[in-house]
DNA sequence: GTGTCTGCAAAGTCTTTGCACCATA
DNA sequence: TATGGTGCAAAGACTTTGCAGACAC
């Protein structure tokens, strides 16, 4: 349903056959549904949506192509800390924001956009002084702030 | 080795008994290590360091205490992609400093300390906003930056 | 045609749960 | 002594690996 297009553009197979890859179905559904999507999707989320076209697809292939994705710099991966990873594009709809308060009682993960300008100033000197120094080649961020969540505050 | 002592503070118990939960031998013990490292330690790092001196307790034990000490709010406990999850004290020696460079193709971690202090200053202004509009009691944050490192950028 | 990719099933790792016994308050 | 806590073993959840067949280039 989103996004979905019987032929994408040629732009990753080019990625892909350019370090000695190939382009595969499975590859192009999975890219499809990277790019279509906003969200920190996990290995499964992004398993079903395949498998709703391609139902041949494995769950195996998932893991693999992301593993490939993330060691290519094209896809990152974070952890929420809740058991299952999330994969992201690196130049995708949702690579600008990624904030999150996470309530360490209840585990619930707010969202939010606030204070990114604020952020942004602090960001390019960090990522500017950081590459420099440590002669790394920042792709994108996280950060999260941990504590309790309204309703968890007055707990016990 | 490092910190140990036959009695603790009795700071921790009195937290423990405020709130209907018990002090024992096994969760003080897990407490000293926790408070004798500035380190991010797996469940498993604290089970091995506890086990040296209380061989009978369990690893069982570490992960059900360091779960009660989060819920608490005096641990927090991160997941730095590789797997397995990392605790700290909330007011510990190693409570200010949460910043990584994390390499999407090796996935070596680098901690660094540059740039706190411009950071201090947006932190502060986006944890007090987001407190408020969110009722959120944030305790600690972190910050990962991800990309390729100085041995990964040229590969394939 | 060759070397990469894939699906399936099995194995691996970290973490959680069940249950009987033990210990704290 | 009444509950909460613990250890052990088993189960659970997510991810990785082995291998034979399939496919891209």
């Amino acid at each position: 349903m989103p996004g979905r297009r019987g032929t994408m553009a040629p732009g990753w197979g080019r990625k892909f056959r350019g370090r000695g890859y190939r382009m595969t179905v499975p590859r192009q559904a999975i890219m499809d549904v990277l790019a279509s999507t906003d969200k920190h999707l996990s290995a499964e989320d992004i398993y079903m949506k395949v498998h709703k076209i391609y139902s041949n697809v494995g769950l195996t292939t998932v893991y693999r192509t992301l593993e490939l994705l993330t060691q290519m710099g094209m896809v990152l991966k974070f952890d929420f800390g809740d058991g299952r990873a999330r994969y992201e594009l690196v130049e995708g709809p949702g690579s600008e924001h990624h904030h999150h308060l996470i309530c360490t009682y209840c585990k619930r993960i707010i969202e939010y956009t606030e204070f990114i300008d604020e952020e942004m100033e602090f960001l390019k000197r960090a990522e500017k002084g950081l590459s420099k120094k440590y002669n790394f080649d920042i792709k994108n961020h996280i950060i999260q702030f941990y504590g309790l969540c309204d309703k968890c505050r007055n707990k016990k």
